[in-house]
DNA sequence: TACCGAGTGGGACACCTGACCCACTTCGGA
DNA sequence: TCCGAAGTGGGTCAGGTGTCCCACTCGGTA
């Protein structure tokens, strides 16, 4: 009989799923897949492993996806969703000067990278392989567009509260922001050098004073 | 017999290998391989894959080498000893200034960007995986070593060839190039906005002439 | 000339992967 | 009370993967 044995109204129900609806498993793979991502790679990001990570069957994975590849679609929007730098705007309210904040908010993420470098190279990865996925690189796209608009978001932020102007565009400013933050990720995962990520932080800080002037020239030049 | 028609002393010896030494077989295995990794990705890049490119029987690759792993090893050591930054010399000598200078190798790297998006993707899908692999990592961290010494050097050149100095220590701001590569290469090939690139590179090149002094400063402060 | 080792070919193996299927259980509503 | 749909479990399939092996051919040397 083999898999006649479901034990059917059993006392002992381990660890089985008690009936989850299908948006909610997608949630909970979701979850599991980036857990697995962050901690083995995207390499070892498959149905099994997910799905093991989660506690399900093999089965549940299909009946909430169609297919992985739409797994990692989903994985991909839920980063997008999921607000991570809310911990920042705190960070901002204390800075004393325009610099202050600026240097506070990268430091802040770079505390983030120092916490879960998986984190952070799992999502570098999985973008890397959306990008050679027909159905998948939009989504990766709109990922970077996203930090971007956060980056601006910020850089607003320092503008209006420290009574300061930034010389160049926000969009290209914003800009300017993520590639930093993301050559930054690229040497420190790659050479794991804490004193010279400190350093290249001061650096990438200095780039963006120097793109600041006292808002009172702007109006003294009107 | 199947396997018994090798055809021995045939005239028609279509495309296989007449007989290449193990040492030279590997290069071949390399070139192909970084050839598969540029079109088609790290997760394309199988061993079956590499010998179709290289025109090889599967039985060429594993006389060559022991593994997959120790393959990639090879093409990372070969992308590190491969000089790809030759033809910024030429273009640095012509600058008129520091700026200029620093502005033509910068348009320099994205001009080898966009003329092969493959390859540098390519190449940070590799990265990252390697830091997953144990055997592999160290040599991930000496690609990016490497490519800080390009950086420095170049920065290097830029400093005696127009008479300035730089205020940060030379190792530092080649790590702050390196970082803003990486991150205008992230950004570019994730939303293909050339503009948006353009006006990237420009804020990242401010960036430098920022930490730029003429030599005549300090030579006063003495 | 005989031979021995380097190089080569095709096939095979064991394993993993994504996808799928069917029998089954549970639950909410008619 | 019944019933259909949602949800679940295990097994299975076809294809791909890295690795290995054995039979074979060639080039140089004793």
């Amino acid at each position: 009989m083999g898999h006649l044995t479901h034990f059917g109204a059993d006392q002992e129900r381990g660890g089985q799923m008690p009936r989850i609806s299908a948006v909610e498993r997608r949630a909970l793979l979701c979850e599991a897949a980036l857990l697995v991502l962050s901690r083995d790679g995207l390499g070892a990001l498959t149905t099994r492993a997910v799905v093991a990570e989660a506690g399900m069957s093999l089965a549940s994975f299909h009946y909430a996806y169609d297919s992985r590849e739409q797994l990692l679609g989903d994985v991909i929007a839920a980063v997008i969703a999921k607000e991570r730098e809310a911990g920042l705007a705190g960070l901002l309210a204390e800075a004393g000067s325009a610099e202050q904040a600026l240097r506070a908010a990268v430091r802040g993420y770079l505390a983030l990278l120092r916490a879960d470098p998986g984190r952070e190279q799992g999502m570098l990865e999985l973008t890397q392989a959306a990008l050679r996925t027909e159905a998948l690189s939009p989504l990766a796209a709109a990922q970077y567009r996203h930090y971007h608009d956060v980056a601006a978001d910020l850089l607003a932020q320092v503008a209006t509260r420290h009574d300061v102007v930034w010389r160049a565009p926000l969009a290209d400013l914003a800009a300017l922001v993520v590639a930093l933050t993301d050559g930054m990720t690229l040497a420190w995962l790659a050479e794991r050098d804490d004193a010279a990520l400190d350093r290249l932080a001061d650096l990438a800080v200095a780039a963006l004073v120097g793109q600041l002037e006292p808002a009172l020239a702007t109006e003294a030049a009107r």
